[in-house]
DNA sequence: GCTACATCCTCTAGCGACTAGAGGATCAAG
DNA sequence: CTTGATCCTCTAGTCGCTAGAGGATGTAGC
């Protein structure tokens, strides 16, 4: 798998064209070789690098982070201490979202069938994600992942 | 507690000054009353919606979706069949991102594990993010979890 | 060869959800 | 009565894309 047209290193990558043109442009991606015509050329290591940046932005990493996991990989000698830290800090958030996304569900369960017994009467949505004012969570200061969800 | 300046609320909800600004402008919080020198006063009830508001972005909700959330506290009266709807709605989009998140977790965890006391030429961190083809996560489809950090 | 039309190129501008800073008014403490 | 924190409005910047303009090039069918 070489010579690739940006389009078919997007295809084979999931990244969009323009996300890897995109990707080029924050150093993220080397550049690639141009044709004679000035078009761009990958080859399956460029196509499993976008795959990898893919997939680590899925997970909510961050483009900055990512550069590091990315140089972590090009040096390999290096103890992998900070990918760790990294990716512990991930896995620390996501728990903690998959227990207050939880609570939501439970509430809003009761207000669906609420609901269906004829009265929404008294929501409690708000208290219900309101209330953890202590939560560990946010002792640490700043939400790391917060929302671009695809439509946004 | 009543008569709160931007600043006490701030402090109170976990929730910055001027993205409190930001809020009214886009008209998720109301514009509170003013002072006679035209300084904006919370009270507790504002405190409490600056929080929810908070955690559900933590979430990762769009502010769109918490609008419906908010609308959803604000008018326990509306017909049965909307206010279901809009839950139902919010349901099914808490559980997705359950289970996304779920499936992450499972990931970061490998990572975690492969990772600790290796070196980066051993570390599964990066082997896991970038043969991704058969991971359960993403046969949903589009990600759940993208980031748009607080810069983002 | 010629015509469509897809894909590529660069560039600029826009999005959501903030965040930072300028420039000025007002408040609370010493 | 000064000092410094906090408040006001406003504009512009951030991140990580995404969309569109305007034009060049590649490819398939006739």
């Amino acid at each position: 798998m070489a010579n690739l047209s940006i389009g078919a290193a997007a295809k084979a990558s999931g990244v969009k064209v323009p996300t890897i043109r995109y990707y080029e442009s924050i150093e993220l991606l080397p550049s690639p070789p141009r044709t004679g015509s000035n078009r761009r050329t990958y080859d399956a290591g460029d196509v499993r690098r976008l795959a990898f940046i893919r997939h680590a932005r899925e997970l909510g990493f961050e483009v900055e982070a990512i550069r590091t996991l990315l140089k972590l990989q090009d040096e390999p000698e290096q103890p992998c201490a900070a990918a760790d830290a990294i990716a512990r800090d991930r896995l620390a958030e996501v728990e903690h979202r998959i227990a207050s996304l939880q609570a939501l569900r439970a509430e809003l369960i009761r207000m669906v069938e609420g609901c269906s017994h004829g009265h929404v009467g008294a929501c409690r949505v708000i208290e219900i994600l309101a209330d953890h004012g202590e939560c560990a969570y946010h002792q640490g200061g700043e939400p790391a992942v917060l929302a671009g969800r695809p439509g946004g």
